[in-house]
DNA sequence: CAGGGCCTGTCACCGGAATGTCACTCTGCG
DNA sequence: CGCAGAGTGACATTCCGGTGACAGGCCCTG
């Protein structure tokens, strides 16, 4: 499970070296050199799964960045790892209180960081595992217990059809080609002849009873879960 | 819900930080630098909702103080998190066995802490209403003790049965990987090829005859303790 | 120090659930 | 009407978890 790392940091060489790292361990990196950059990466699509944010930087002090990443809602789950200077300690105090997740002192070994960001993330997906119930009109999912309802009947699926779901779910809205879905629900590279997809589909919608509606079909491109609940959707 | 947290910790950096988040959240705060100055606080008035608890304190260990907590009738029910350095993780195992309720490994997320603690608190009011007997269905536990009963039957377990079937039932009504478990139960780092964990929970199983059936396989995602004692039911 | 029993992890085998494929049918659209 | 793409049921295969057996390690005991 690899995902994109937010890097803001306005030492030139620091930043090419944490991409070289980061990218050899698989993750996507974007950098910037200045907060005010680095916040509107973070805005951007796709929203990075960890930043790893400096203190000292030349603009807005990185405790101010962090602040405004809480404060967006489109960051504010995003789990923040801070750089901070030597004998700068009782920053980190704040760092905290603005809602770091974790802190590395330089100079740090790379390696140890490394460790930490991947912790991070560990961390980060495991709260999302644990989280809480999503209801959809009448469909209900609680993705940390592994189940779904339809108007309060539970729908015994199997590991797969849940993750299928819980893709289709979360991109509501969004046509997803078969290609994507065998890509980021079965992991494997596109073969775009199999009809696994359609299949499993099937056996969703069969499942979920009239709860199947929610999931469209668009006929030569692929499949998408409806917008909202009520009605023929957005 | 707000209530009075006791952070008991030796580094002053990390209590004001706990301490401003905690407040942040709306608790209450008392804080100690020393076990024993912890446990004064701990029988003082207000009694503590939840104990944040150091393992590595100057003067007593904290697995003494949860001890000891736990020894006063006064501060038995109360809930406690111990928060671990990296490398105590043997002690997290004993942590467990002296009635720690949950742990945290330092370097930690604040966020993830503040969500523990709010979990905890949670948990500790279901708890309270339940009746404050560690019981679920045909099963009785005495997390003191050691020991488990089946019908007033007693089932002998080794430790890491007990601890097992402790940490599945404290979650239930969450899936646990194999992953997640070996962790948390085990301390290794995962290997998932492994089948230690379901060779254990055969052996579970087998020793707690029909309560056997509140640990549920998921296949392919994991093992789920029963949400509720009764029949499948949400 | 040897012996024995318990705890624990690994292995191999097996049955059944989960999954993928196929062939056929159905539907929408030109 | 014909075609392409999707729905569907049946079937084959794969994979996962349950299980019993076994071996190494540890502790207790004599």
């Amino acid at each position: 499970m690899s995902g994109v790392i937010l890097v803001i940091e306005d030492e030139k060489d620091l930043v090419a070296a944490l991409e070289y790292n980061l990218e050899r361990e698989g993750y996507q990196t974007r950098s910037a050199l200045t907060g005010r950059a680095g916040l509107e990466l973070a805005e951007a699509e796709p929203a990075p799964d960890a930043v790893l944010l400096d203190l000292m930087l030349p603009d807005i002090s990185g405790i101010e960045v962090c602040r405004q990443l809480r404060a967006s809602k489109r960051t504010q789950q995003v789990p923040v790892l801070m750089l901070t200077a030597k004998g700068e300690e009782i920053d980190r105090v704040v760092g905290f209180e603005v809602g770091a997740d974790d802190y590395v002192v330089k100079p740090f070994s790379v390696r140890e960081l490394m460790l930490r960001v991947r912790a991070l993330l560990r961390r980060q997906q495991r709260d999302e595992a644990d989280g809480n119930e999503v209801a959809f009109g009448r469909l209900r999912l609680d993705s940390g217990g592994h189940r779904a309802w339809v108007d309060d009947q539970e729908a015994v699926l199997t590991a797969l059809e849940f993750r299928l779901l819980t893709t289709l779910l979360l991109r509501r809205g969004r046509v997803q080609t078969r290609e994507r879905l065998l890509q980021d629900v079965w992991g494997i590279e596109a073969d775009v002849t199999t009809r696994t997809v359609d299949t499993h589909v099937k056996r969703l919608r069969q499942k979920l009873g009239g709860a199947g509606e929610y999931i469209e079909t668009l006929r030569g491109v692929g499949y998408r879960f409806r917008e909202s609940p009520a009605g023929a959707g957005a």
